[in-house]
DNA sequence: GCCGTTTTCGGCCCGACTGTTTTCAGTCG
């Protein structure tokens, strides 16, 4: 399967090739060079749109061709027809001869877009000093010739050579769970200087993606030169890459960059929206804007005719002048959000709704857990008494591994009976807690009241064999409450033999539960292959529930199988896959990606009470 | 090269920061 990454890396090359050959020429007239600057532009645009596409390029084009193709915004005939060709043959012609044309290494190159070095300062080096690789620009940057040639200077000398050296250690995209503690103790720390009324993380962090980048702060102040020194001198920060009268940015410890923005109060809105981005929703907003007559930026909206502001110090004022609801951060990706935000009526008369997505506060319960009598940290009694106290969570599973995934030491059937045995005992023992603290807090209102109860739930991590079976008799899943199913082993087959291995395992009446259903880890592991229509088609005829693994390092399902489960009305629990107390804290983020799948809490069954939630399960 | 709620031709999102630029090009998000 070709991923969307590389047919996006392909476009971007073109681009990049394109733009060298543009510099190159003593452009004959003024009409054509402007054409090839849109060329150029389109390419970048469409490489950009694949990148975030939910859906895989090849899938589309295998299911409808050409014309599927030609419906991914940005992607016309010429460009349709170029991934056609890069899918069936593993290359493209047009490509090849571009590369042809010139010396210089595109592959290598292209990869410092973004950080300051284009193609047209790679052109200009190469027809001066004949750079034609990495290799000879840091050479030539740290034996100082560059600053020879027309247009450089020591300065830019010295910052092409640091940029390369910083690109080596350069760790690419983040996972919003390793970044978000920081993230958010340094959103604290700007909140509490004196002149800030407002301080949020913005860009991909606020929509919740799983990776990000870098990261936005984004202050509402009338000081900003007061905060920019503060940011600029955090602990945090390694080096202050720039510094201008409304933006700053720096180079965290960590590697990553962040940048910080402030703005005053009637901005604050129109700013929040244009950081918070995605960039194709916002470049759909502003054309929105235009074709309103209006004129959209990061410091306002305004009457084109006038120039006079119209809107800008909230965000939800943004959308509404254009017509709009205001769309939660997690969906902002132009991935049909736009259409159903419009307040218009469509020509039927049926109007499209957004929908109400689960919110952040409302699992009652988590459906993977685990326990020291298996791979887990705490003992049962200890992580049921933190999902309660510290996470006020109603109820958890006791999902431990079982007996062939020896690595953690997984129950057999007689351990596991032990277990349903102990965790009744507790349940006892809690029932028994609970009524005697009831009994004595006169004070509450209402001691009846089922808020202070906690209930365990028996389960299991059940091992999905090699054929699909299971490594624990049917006659013991019986007995618990909660079955989880999921791949451990084996994972290089087929994609067919993966998921028929599912499917088995989701016929089994006992099993409630497919766990991290691709068995992806993100930035490390792509997971099995899996027919996911298939996979959520069964699980819709079979009643089996998908779950949404919280952990950051997984988030499977992720956003874009969510949607699709959501659409086909499967339902789906999103669970912690705790090994210690601490790890109910990544429940955020499979909430977050749940969001980002469009997934309201109708559809989480771990939003219910615990007796609804059972009842729901087949 | 893409695209259409004035359009199948003639437009194409927008502003901030850097550098050596004395009015703008390159690059970014």
């Amino acid at each position: 399967m070709i991923s969307n990454a590389a047919i996006s890396k392909v476009l971007r090359q073109i681009a990049y090739l394109i733009e060298l050959e543009e510099t190159k020429d003593n452009h004959e007239d003024n009409k054509n060079k402007v054409n090839t600057v849109f060329k150029i532009r389109a390419y970048r645009r469409t490489a950009d749109v694949i990148e975030n596409l939910s859906s895989n390029v090849e899938k589309i084009y295998n299911k409808w061709k050409l014309k599927g193709l030609t419906e991914i915004p940005s992607v016309g005939k010429a460009i349709a027809l170029k991934i056609e060709e890069y899918i069936t043959t593993g290359n493209i012609e047009y490509f090849g001869e571009l590369k042809k044309r010139t010396p210089i290494n595109v592959e290598e190159f292209y990869h410092l877009e973004g950080i300051g070095i284009g193609p047209r300062t790679v052109k200009a080096l190469h027809d001066r000093l004949g750079i034609k690789n990495l290799a000879e620009l840091e050479k030539a940057a740290a034996e100082g010739k560059i600053h020879s040639v027309p247009g450089f200077s020591y300065k830019k000398e010295e910052s092409i050579l640091r940029k390369i050296q910083s690109l080596k250690k350069d760790r690419g995209r983040y996972l919003l769970g390793d970044i978000y503690p920081l993230v958010k103790q340094i959103e604290v720390c700007l909140s509490n200087i004196k002149d800030v009324k407002k301080a949020i993380a913005v860009g991909s962090f606020r929509r919740m993606k799983e990776t990000v980048g870098d990261i936005d702060y984004l202050v509402l102040s009338d000081a900003p030169e007061i905060v920019m020194d503060y940011f600029a001198s955090m602990p945090e920060v390694d080096e202050v890459i720039g510094k201008g009268p409304s933006k700053t940015f720096v180079k965290l410890n960590n590697g990553m960059d962040a940048d910080l923005l402030v703005v005053p109060k009637e901005s604050f809105g129109s700013a929040l929206q244009y950081f918070t981005g995605s960039k194709e929703h916002g470049v759909a907003l502003r054309k929105i804007a235009i074709s309103k007559g209006l004129h959209l930026n990061e410091w306002g909206i305004y009457d084109s005719n006038n120039n006079k502001m119209v809107a800008g110090s909230k965000e939800e004022d943004v959308y509404n002048i254009l017509g709009l609801e205001w769309i939660p951060p997690e969906m902002r990706e132009n991935n049909g959000e736009i259409e159903l935000a419009k307040k218009e009526r469509t020509g039927d008369g049926n109007k499209l709704k957004l929908p109400d997505l689960i919110d952040y506060n409302s699992l009652k319960g988590d459906l993977q857990v685990h326990s020291n009598d298996t791979d887990g940290m705490l003992s049962i009694q200890d992580i049921a008494s933190a999902a309660k106290e510290k996470f006020e969570l109603e109820y958890i599973a006791i999902t431990d591994h079982t007996k062939s995934l020896a690595l953690a030491h997984g129950l057999d059937e007689g351990r596991l009976l032990d277990q349903v045995n102990k965790i009744s005992e507790l349940n006892d023992i809690l029932k028994n807690h609970f009524k005697y603290n009831n009994n004595n807090n006169k004070n509450k209102k209402d001691s009846s009241s089922s808020s202070n109860s906690f209930r365990i739930l028996s389960g299991a991590e059940v091992n999905i064999l090699k054929d699909g079976s299971l490594d624990i008799s049917n006659n013991v899943l019986d007995k618990l409450d909660v079955v989880g199913a999921a791949i451990h082993s084996n994972f290089s087959q087929p994609v067919e033999v993966q998921t028929n291995r599912l499917i088995k395992a989701a016929q089994n009446p006992n099993v409630d539960i497919i766990f991290h259903p691709t068995g992806r880890i993100i930035n490390k592991r792509e997971g099995y292959p899996v027919n996911i229509e298939k996979l959520i088609n069964d699980a819709k005829d079979t009643g089996t529930v998908l779950e949404v693994d919280a952990h950051y390092n997984r988030l499977d399902l992720k956003d874009e199988y969510i949607r699709m489960a959501v659409q086909n009305g499967v339902k789906l629990v999103i669970d912690s896959d705790a090994h210690h107390s601490m790890h109910f804290a990544f429940l955020v983020f499979g909430i977050g990606q749940a969001r980002r799948g469009w997934a309201k809490q109708s559809n989480i069954l771990n939003t219910f009470s615990v007796e609804k939630m059972l009842n729901s399960l087949k």
